[in-house]
DNA sequence: CTAGGATCCTGTCAGC
DNA sequence: TGCTGACAGGATCCTA
């Protein structure tokens, strides 16, 4: 369940294997799952991958014929990159060792040097092809908002008054908010600003904004640093699956454990539907 | 306009 | 061993 460090480490993995000619030209695009591709696929036959960009959580490849592919991996998007090199990265699960195609495998890229595989299990995730002029038109992209390390404090926090009745954790995984968290890092950066999930955002000050977007950029530098949710970390090297949240993670999925601040009980509950992880005596409501 | 809940889909896990 | 319901790292659509 990719959120933006994952596919900014999918984006400089990918790059390293695409751009510059190194995975060559597209020879065919096949769609296993309709859905999962909008646009038409021999638009973009024949092209190279030039440039890799994100916006958010969205992942762009820009191609030599002014096509450009948008895609969005939702929660169980995976993008497999199989040539000289093997490149994963995306939803954590042992797709990224599997034989492919398989079950899950919902589009085929061939290049000239190897296959670029889309897997989706819950098939949420899209590739969609647009003209590269129009890239910053589509909807998703043009309603996101800056991403934390472009962001104030007193941004954020005008942007909290207008959603002043809504608890913090829905609006800073609003995308038109704040752009690039998830659920993960949205509940890792309360725990740093020391502010409880449910709390109304409209009671959030100044001051605790700026520090709730400091944390959002420690807390995904820090899962950046460890490369995401990539196959490096996934499989250990002695071959055993690895949790990569164990690198970082403060309170996500460590419910029953100790806060590392005070000795607390890490609780869960749920806020807006999703399920939250936060220390109850050091996060304030 | 906002807030909150249902919804898209497949798979896994806990509990009976 | 089934079966059932809850839940899952996302975003959109609908309703009040």
């Amino acid at each position: 369940m990719p959120e933006l460090p994952e596919v900014e480490t999918i984006r400089r993995g990918l790059s390293g294997c695409l751009v510059r000619k190194k995975g060559g030209r597209i020879l065919s695009v096949e769609v296993l799952e309709t859905k999962s591709f909008i646009g038409v696929a021999e638009d973009v036959v024949g092209a190279n991958v030039i440039e890799m960009r994100r916006r958010g959580k969205a992942l762009i490849f820009d191609l030599s014929n002014k096509k450009s592919l948008i895609c969005h991996l939702r929660m169980t998007g995976q993008m497999i990159w199989v040539g000289d090199e093997r490149f994963a990265g995306g939803h954590p699960n042992d797709n990224f060792i599997d034989e492919l195609p398989n079950k899950q495998t919902r589009v085929i890229i061939e290049f000239e040097r190897g296959k670029l595989f889309f897997n989706d299990q819950r098939k949420f995730g899209f590739i969609k092809v647009v003209s590269t002029n129009e890239v910053e038109e589509d909807a998703f992209i043009r309603k996101l908002a800056k991403e934390p390390w472009e962001m104030t404090g007193e941004e954020l926090y005008k942007k909290l008054q207008r959603h002043r009745g809504a608890p913090i954790k829905s609006t800073i995984l609003d995308q038109t908010i704040i752009a690039g968290l998830g659920n993960i890092y949205a509940d890792e950066a309360l725990y740093f600003a020391k502010i409880n999930p449910k709390r109304k955002a409209g009671l959030v000050s100044e001051k605790e904004a700026k520090t709730l977007i400091e944390g959002a950029r420690v807390v995904m530098d820090r899962s950046l640093e460890a490369g995401g949710s990539t196959l490096r970390n996934y499989v250990k090297s002695d071959g055993t699956k690895g949790d990569y949240l164990e690198l970082f993670a403060e309170v996500f999925n460590r419910q029953g454990q100790e806060c590392r601040r005070c000795g607390e009980k890490i609780k869960k509950m749920k806020v807006g539907g999703r399920g939250t992880h936060y220390c109850p005596k050091c996060q304030k409501v």
